[in-house]
RNA sequence: GCCGAAGUGGCGGAAUUGGUAGACGCGCUGGAUUCAAAAUCCAGUUCUCGCAAGGGAGUGGGGGUUCGAUUCCCCCCUUCGGUACCA
């Protein structure tokens, strides 16, 4: 029988759907097993073959795990709100629930092809009301809890009315902005709207003016890691600060925990550092410096509090509220430009160049530990944003305050003596104190403790930990995402909306503008903005970070319409097991999911701390990418995002030209007409595309490189044609082939051949001259063990998700098998078994052509046996010096005296012992011989 | 700059606890089959000296530990990823 890919795959397709082969159930006597891949954002340019990598290996591992006997939950949906389906609705006027549905069947239809085992009918879309139902239920439980810190853990934001009408907010330590201290009398004194907003400053999702990145030509609101180098992420538009109120989570009230936890999770170190970083936990004291003839004081954080001593002068951040009081008649003008200075600065500028700059307010502060006056600057090199916006400067110890000191001829007191500590740098916390009273000749780390502790003593400050962790800003201007379940009362006052009147459903427009003013389009659909009883709805939406930070607790129950999941349901399931995905989502998305799980974790809601026990980054599949990308009537660059909305056709009948630019060859080679004419040759679907040329393209430069695949990049290889060529489970095959899950590589179509021919030399072990031929013959010694050894290499090497290797493991045993003719059910059998995680298709037709009913992934993987695996004798290599000089063969039993001897006697051997004494002979059994001569 | 990961034939990669470096596959070379090609099959393929037998070198570079190092330690180089005035 042919080996008809094409066939196969389509009768297994829907045999597979008729039988629910995949569908799983809440209950089992058998072990629970969660395995998750990061669902996809479903974007106009359908699955390349970069992204099935995860997919693969995710599925691999999920049908082991239930030929192991796991109930297994392996789920797929589509995180279906965000940016680019908006913007393609603003270009085209397709509304993006219509877009993102037709993605979502496309995509959908690829990874089918491909065999995946995913459980459709948990299938999730955050886009679906019935889903984001609950992404705003949570949102409403932030709204009504605070963090106290006290409990370490979030409380409901009614027991802190109760303690402000009892005690006041003495008693209350909580994550909070608020610093004034109120008595209960005070607080029973206080204005609905002051104690509404004391309130707000203690909710976990709370609203706050504040400043934000506004990006004029997106008309939106970016978040902090959508913004790179000045620009955003998406379109690489300007980006500048604009005051606005927005919605923010407080997740810096989770930052201590988030760390520790980590060490509880079995990620990359490569991930965890990432996160660690991306937190930024630091140690120091904060502490405050009375200012001469002022009746104020600045308060400053530092790390390296020993060198106080050492603080000639003090630094404000421009934005800084003490700046316009500080600052003296005469310094006015100084400041006054400095500021405007900082002004015109745009982020790009301050990334770009860092320059010293700064300017004196006249004012002095006096050194608490020296008594002498120390100048008070203002600089852009203080960050408003972090610790109090204000530092004691040390030139002697830090670098950026040294170089600030030698331009502006600042005093610079030297504090540490590092010359015990050769090759240490300025940041090194190591050496010995000097010039410093009391802490003269401690060590730095002892002196960090007796400074603190004197400080606190004085009651001028405390020991104090920082996070460069910023709460997130959670509000978006735009139309295609999550309304906020809040309302506003005639007062102003926000409301979170009942969970019987959730969800607030995203009301229907085909207008998809932003509004005036960063408003997102809702503000103009006035019938919705106001509610039946006169509130005024919030018309933000979330970023589509929301969705995403709790999709894998739906998965669980998607269908429950009491709670975003049933108890049991959670309580069975518990935690994801395995989680795949790729590394971008290293920072944003895992940072809010653990915020999120642990915040339900305080609520009783889920039984976890962690919400991914593992987690594999599978490396990307690269492209090479030959050629930039730009608008040329804007002469801006096209975010990738966006032009991967667009069909082929549609990108090359665009009135938006677009060009490029390519070293493929030679720099000039597409920019002659020479080169534009190989390209379109290379790439006929662009013949209809303009194209620049050299004259044309000073502005923009790009080199040929292994990359992202990606359409705007057009090095986009599609699964589809593969799969058409060589079927689905080569396809898988191959992927895995390639190399290690986690690294990444450039897509190389060459290679599939050695993969086909293992598919069908393994098919073809089954017949003879076209007819099924198996025998029923007893197994030779050789035979079984080939099998046993596959099944152990296999078990293990999927255990440890080194799938390349477990391929190559299935082409040696198939080569050894096909030497032997080998025909035997016996040993042909439990291979097939092997096999089916990683070509389920082709398994599935031979299991049934074997005679089998139940289809082969419900089949219990085969143990090995390891007296089949045993030799009666073993190939030693024998050195000399560690030089490997002959081999001999000795008895598997042979006790190592015998072996020395043997090997020393052998003829290849001798030669090399020819006047010289034998030192020392090692000999490890089963392993090796070394003759150490001298 | 800082943090993290990695560097092995012409290419993708293997070597799981320090024990025969280069498994498996691609490509290439030669052969079989064919009118021919594709496909398929067989053999060879780290570099280098040599007709061969047999040497020498070799896992980014340099040192070290060890009977023995791709693997452990120190220094340096390169590439990729993250991050960037965080006091």
């Amino acid at each position: 029988m042919e080996y008809t890919p094409g066939n196969i795959e389509v009768k297994w397709r829907k045999q597979w759907v008729d039988s629910k082969l995949y569908q799983v159930d809440n209950e089992s006597d058998r072990p629970k097993y969660y395995v998750l891949d990061m669902f996809p954002y479903p974007s106009g340019a359908g699955l390349h073959v970069g992204h099935p990598l995860g997919y693969i290996a995710s599925d691999i591992y999920s049908r082991y795990k239930r030929l192991k006997g796991f109930n297994v939950l392996h789920p797929m949906g589509f995180d279906a709100f965000g940016l680019p389906a908006e913007q393609y609705a603003l270009d085209t006027g397709i509304h993006p629930a219509v877009s993102t549905d037709n993605n979502i069947t496309r995509y959908k239809e690829q990874l089918n092809n491909l065999g995946f085992s995913f459980d459709w009918s948990r299938e999730v879309k955050t886009c679906d009301p019935d889903y984001y139902k609950w992404t705003q239920w949570i949102f409403t439980q932030l709204f009504e809890h605070y963090y106290d810190l006290a409990a370490d853990k979030a409380l409901p934001i009614s027991d802190l009315v109760t303690e402000f009408e009892q005690n006041g907010n003495a008693e209350i330590q909580a994550a909070t902005t608020q610093t004034e201290i109120f008595s209960a009398a005070d607080w029973k004194g206080m204005s609905e709207k002051e104690q509404r907003d004391i309130l707000m400053n203690h909710r976990l999702a709370y609203r706050e003016i504040g400043y934000v990145n506004w990006c004029e030509e997106l008309g939106t609101v970016l978040a902090n890691d959508q913004v790179k180098d000045g620009v955003s992420e998406r379109g690489g538009h300007p980006v500048v600060q604009k005051a606005m109120p927005q919605w923010n989570l407080r997740i810096t009230a989770y930052a201590e925990r988030m760390l520790d936890d980590l060490n509880d999770i079995d990620w990359s170190n490569a991930l965890k550092t990432m996160q660690r970083n991306w937190i930024g936990r630091s140690e120091g004291a904060q502490l405050f410096f009375d200012i001469e003839d002022r009746d104020a004081q600045i308060e400053i954080y530092t790390t390296r509090p020993d060198t106080i001593f050492g603080a000639t002068y003090m630094v404000l951040a421009p934005e800084h509220e003490l700046v316009e009081q500080l600052t003296t008649e005469g310094q006015r003008k100084d400041i006054d430009d400095y500021l405007a200075y900082v002004q015109s600065r745009s982020e790009i500028d301050r990334m770009s160049d860092k320059q010293v700059t700064g300017a004196f307010t006249g004012a002095y502060a006096i050194n608490t530990f020296t008594q002498k006056r120390v100048p008070i600057w203002i600089a852009e090199y203080v960050l408003i944003g972090y610790g109090t916006g204000a530092i004691m400067a040390v030139p002697s110890d830090d670098e950026r305050d040294q170089r600030f000191a030698t331009k502006f001829g600042l005093e610079i007191i030297p504090v540490v003596d590092k010359s015990d500590y050769p090759g240490a740098t300025l940041d090194d916390k190591i050496g010995k104190i000097i010039n410093s009273d009391f802490l003269n000749g401690m060590e730095v780390k002892a002196a960090i403790k007796a400074i603190t502790e004197r400080i606190e003593e004085m009651g001028i400050g405390r020991k104090q930990i920082n996070y460069k962790l910023r709460d997130a800003g959670f509000s978006r201007q735009r139309y295609w995402g999550e309304p906020f379940p809040i309302v506003y009362d005639e007062n102003d006052f926000a409301h979170a909306v009942e969970l019987e009147d959730l969800p607030v459903v995203l009301p229907e427009t085909d207008d998809f503008k932003p509004g005036k003013g960063g408003k997102s389009p809702l503000s103009r659909l006035e019938d919705w903005v106001t509610t039946e009883n006169g509130y005024t709805r919030e018309t933000d939406t979330m970023p589509a970070v929301a969705g995403s930070s709790w999709y894998y607790l739906r998965y669980m129950n998607p269908h429950n319409t009491e709670s975003f999941a049933s108890p049991q349901a959670i309580n069975y399931w518990q935690d994801v097991d395995l989680y795949v995905g790729g590394a971008e989502h290293a920072v944003a998305h895992l940072m809010y999911a653990r915020f999120w799980h642990k915040f339900l974790y305080d609520l009783g809601k889920v039984p976890t701390k962690e919400p991914f026990k593992k987690l594999i980054n599978q490396g990307m599949i690269q492209g090479v990418i030959e050629f930039a990308y730009y608008h040329k009537s804007s002469g801006k660059f096209i975010s990738e995002d966006i032009i991967d909305q667009y069909d082929v056709n549609e990108l090359a009948q665009m009135p938006v030209h677009i060009d490029f630019v390519t070293d493929y060859g030679s720099e000039e080679s597409y920019l002659s007409e020479e080169g534009i004419e190989q390209f379109k040759n290379w790439r006929p679907e662009y013949k209809n595309a303009e194209f620049v040329t050299a004259a044309d393209s000073d502005r923009f430069l790009t080199k040929s490189e292994v990359g992202k695949m990606s359409k705007s990049k057009f090095n986009v290889i599609n699964p589809d044609e593969v799969v058409e060529t060589y079927g689905a489970d080569v396809f898988r095959m191959y992927e895995m082939f390639l190399g290690p899950i986690e690294a990444s590589k450039p897509w190389d179509i060459q290679g599939i051949t050695g993969v086909s021919k293992f598919i069908r030399r393994f098919w073809d072990l089954f017949f003879k001259n076209g007819n099924l031929h198996l025998s029923d013959a007893k197994p030779t010694k050789a035979e079984l063990k080939i099998l046993h050894a596959t099944i152990k290499k296999v078990g293990e090497d999927i255990e440890r998700f080194s799938f390349n290797t477990c391929v190559s493991a299935f082409m040696e045993a198939t080569n050894e098998l096909r030497k032997l003719k080998c025909n035997k059910a016996s040993i042909l059998r439990p291979m097939v078994i092997l096999l089916a995680p990683f070509a389920p298709y082709t398994t599935e037709e031979l299991w049934q052509l074997m005679g089998e009913n139940e289809s082969v992934h419900k089949a219990t993987f085969p143990a090995y046996n390891e007296a089949y695996l045993k030799e009666d004798e073993i190939e030693y290599p024998i050195s000399i010096n560690g030089k490997k000089r002959a081999t001999a063969v000795f008895a598997t039993d042979a006790s190592k005296d015998a072996i020395e001897k043997a090997a020393l006697e052998l003829e290849s051997i001798q030669k090399w012992l020819e006047g010289k004494t034998v030192r020392k002979v090692i000999v490890v059994p089963r392993r090796m011989v070394n003759i150490v001569v001298g």
